[in-house]
DNA sequence: CTGGATCCGAATCGATACTG
DNA sequence: CAGTATCGATTCGGATCCAG
């Protein structure tokens, strides 16, 4: 509970789950409004409770992909849940932005 | 999600589930601490949401009762599983204090 | 691009005192 | 018993600057 209980945290889970493997910038951007402090806690965090991936490829720029462990999927399963109960009790507005044209 | 992530949220609703409907007093004892104010701003949100109902019973001195509604059962169906992820994945010892011998 | 370090204002939360 | 009101310490979180 305390784990989920962070600022942004189920948020950004739930990013993860509707995006796959993505990378910090475009976390940041995704996310809006969250500070690169704050971003760089949660993920650290959720990767040292084993929810997220962190895959660092030392090119030049680097590049850092966050993902989903098996656990973390677990998590959004419940969270999934959770996104149920409030569309039934809000209705879809309530839903996060999920603005997603992955291609 | 926001409604959540307040402090004492998920453990006050878990102890209702627990208890049933609980007074004012129990629960602040129950709770072991948490401030007044605190648990009474949490009560207050979670009426609002209608995820539990307060009883006043205008008595001297006056008893009030909190407990789930239907909404708050449901929620609390959903955090039953993830009180299963957090059995699965930290062991009995991080559920809450469930000293409940319910028969 | 991906952060770490620091500073500082804002929001939170607990303790206390008080009421019906 | 069940709160409300107020105040002050603390924490939190965003902005900024810097580095590999």
């Amino acid at each position: 509970m305390d784990l989920l209980s962070g600022p942004w945290t189920m948020y950004l889970l739930w990013v993860l789950s509707t995006q796959g493997p993505t990378r910090f910038g475009a976390l940041k951007r995704r996310i809006e409004g969250i500070s690169t402090k704050m971003l760089t806690e949660r993920l650290r965090m959720l990767e040292a409770e084993g929810l997220l991936f962190r895959h660092y490829e030392p090119t030049v720029p680097p590049q850092v992909t966050y993902g989903l462990t098996e656990r973390g999927q677990e998590l959004i399963s419940v969270l999934n849940l959770l996104d149920d109960l409030a569309v039934r009790w809000y209705g879809d507005a309530a839903s996060p932005p999920c603005t997603d044209a992955p291609q």
